[in-house]
DNA sequence: AACCTGACGAAGA
DNA sequence: TTCTTCGCCAGGT
């Protein structure tokens, strides 16, 4: 059984275009859990391999990579840079340039329906 | 079954 | 401004 929450949260990092990024508590929010963040980073850990996300255009709140080992956060660097993304530290995004800029959560949500 | 953990974040101290 | 606490809740131990 997977609630409405995990559903959302799975179709808005599939919206997420190319070189833009989101942060986990925007995706909690739009989602309708202001503070599920922390369920939004057990969502993409346990689905990623399922549905094939686009999990490196997932980022924290302060536009910085938080992977545990430096190797991850490589990858996801490498990713980033390569669809267009800029940093503007070692693992510090632009976000003022990259955040997905989201007008329409109503839009996925009414698809769903 | 109880308890801990987590790729987070806002609010309070 | 940095540090702690608490909310969230599925999954693993």
């Amino acid at each position: 059984m997977v609630s409405e929450f995990t559903k959302i949260v799975i179709d808005l990092i599939q919206s997420i275009p190319k070189s833009k990024v989101l942060t986990y508590g925007r995706i909690a929010k739009l989602a309708g859990n202001p503070q599920g963040a922390r369920q939004v980073s057990w969502i993409l850990h346990s689905s990623t391999k399922k549905y094939n996300l686009p999990w490196h255009r997932v980022i924290n709140s302060k536009g910085n990579i938080s992977l545990k080992t430096e190797s991850e956060k490589q990858d996801q660097k490498f990713l980033l840079l390569k669809e267009g993304v800029k940093f503007c530290g070692e693992y510090q995004i632009d976000l003022a340039n990259s955040m997905w800029n989201i007008e329409s959560i109503d839009k996925i949500k009414e698809d769903k329906k």
